[in-house]
RNA sequence: GGAGGGUUGGCCGAGCGGUUUAUGGCGCAAGUCUUGAAAACUUGUGGGCUUUUGCCCUCACAGGUUCGAAUCCUGUACCCUCCGCCA
């Protein structure tokens, strides 16, 4: 969300914005709301004014009588308020926030920049399987029954990949945790307020399962809970930057992307991640460092698991409408030939904590919004795409990564026999 | 699922129809003093409109009663205690 006060005197710079976005908004159509919006915000401060000094004298029927009229007259001009207002906060709800500078312009994934590359390519001496085939033959999973028990998209994941998926999990939130981030395991029943804090609402709803009738919704990733944990609240400066380290099961409809990725363990309604929040100070040079700080992280955790990985930074046309600069993360997945999204780390700016109604007292007494922030550090499973891909042998067989060998008790799949 | 009790500013905590423009304390910020710090003192410390004076809103949220609501009524959310159920 965009402050109305931020549009009013930034009306191209947002126009622009949206445009650069692929987002249509009305900007005229919002300024002239809010131009009767402050005409009756007058109009009932002046009645109000005078209710409040009519309350104050001797009173007389005459009084009572006024009274009753003010009433009806300030309830009348109330009720159009509040339609002025509903109407305007659904348009403002919808206007996406203004990239930085430094993000180019672009309208598709043409437009990314990619930025970094590390790592080798593994190049096979034989034919390599996709992780589909590889999860088969090793008994790993079993998308069939998926299917039969879970539907489309469904899978199981069985025997050592079980394994592994716990330990990556676990080897990732701790690695964050004694780089000084919290630890937090977030609930993933939520409610409707998260989705539209974190900016999921009001675009991306049908992406959302939302249980029965209740206010409850499973969360699509711990962003939506993390991110609200402190909305309502008001933090000191002193204790920012908050640094989450945050583990949820995550639900996503995948509605928009039926033929997409149909095959596998990649695009899935089901899926386990650890992901990085940071709530910070309202400060966009301290964002961009905070962001440089929660891309190191994710990258050393695809260097400790010899993964080969690019980073791009996200053109405008790519970027949510919530975030001001985006870089993704992919790693490189054989099957492919090509990398695969894994991670996504972004600065909202204030968008989020408006929302959410999250402040921090500054330094110098003034309330300001918080900036908020966010970068997967592993989902689970697509990451094994990668590991059971990349680590493949000759002989069939998948080798582990070796930070994750001590976890889980052995450091090869074997196919059995 | 049932029965009670509660929710007041950053925090604690008064107020329970009309000098409340929300006592008081703590914390925080600025200033005075000081070599510096502490202490002390002064001022400030929710949002909005106007941006000169000021005015309006704000006591969990949403309605209602009243000339007038933090205060009375109704609904909702959340917290606490107990009973029931339960991994």
């Amino acid at each position: 969300m965009l402050s109305i006060g931020y549009i009013r005197q930034n009306k191209q710079k947002v126009i622009e914005a949206a445009k650069n976005k692929n987002r249509e908004v009305d900007i005229e159509k919002i300024i002239k709301l809010d131009d009767q919006r402050l005409v009756l915000i007058h109009q009932t401060q002046s009645l109000r004014e005078e209710r409040n000094k009519l309350a104050k004298e001797k009173i007389t029927e005459a009084i009572k009588t006024k009274g009753r009229e003010l009433k009806n007259n300030l309830k009348k001009l109330e009720d159009q308020l509040t339609v002025i207002n509903q109407q305007l906060n659904e348009l403002l709800s919808y206007v996406p926030n203004v990239p930085l500078d430094e993000v180019p312009i672009g309208k598709d994934a043409s437009g990314n920049k990619e930025i970094k590359k590390w790592g080798t390519i593994p190049k096979f001496d034989f034919q390599p399987k996709s992780h589909i085939e590889l999860g088969k033959l090793l008994d790993l999973t079993d998308l069939e029954r998926g299917a039969k028990i879970a539907g489309f998209r469904g899978y199981f994941l069985k025997n050592e990949l079980a394994l592994l998926h716990f330990a990556l999990i676990f080897y990732v939130f701790n690695k964050l945790v004694k780089k000084g981030y919290t630890p937090i395991i977030a609930p993933a029943v939520i409610k409707g307020f998260t989705l539209f804090g974190s900016g999921q609402f009001p675009w991306g709803e049908q992406d959302v399962y939302k249980l029965n009738d209740d206010d409850a919704y499973l969360a699509g990733t711990a962003e939506q809970p993390v991110t609200a944990y402190y909305s309502g609240e008001i933090l000191n400066e002193k204790d920012l930057p908050k640094k989450f380290v945050a583990f949820s099961p995550c639900f996503r409809k995948e509605a928009g992307a039926y033929g997409k990725d149909t095959k596998g363990l990649y695009r899935l309604h089901e899926f386990w991640k650890v992901e990085q929040v940071i709530i910070g100070k309202n400060d966009v040079d301290e964002a961009r460092k905070l962001h440089e700080e929660l891309q190191k992280n994710s990258e050393e955790i695809l260097q400790d698991l010899e993964l080969p990985y690019r980073v791009l930074l996200m053109c405008t046309g790519e970027m949510g409408e919530p975030h001001i600069k985006k870089y993704d993360t992919e790693t490189w997945m054989p099957s492919r030939n090509a990398y695969g999204e894994t991670m996504s780390n972004s600065i909202m700016g204030d968008f989020q904590t408006r929302r959410l109604n999250i402040k921090y007292h500054k330094n110098d007494g003034k309330t300001e919004f918080c900036f908020s922030l966010n970068n997967t550090a592993l989902a689970s499973p697509r990451i094994l795409i990668a590991i059971l891909e990349n680590y493949q042998q000759k002989d069939g067989s998948v080798l582990v990564p070796k930070v994750l060998q001590p976890m889980v008790g052995f450091n090869q799949i074997k196919p059995r026999l």
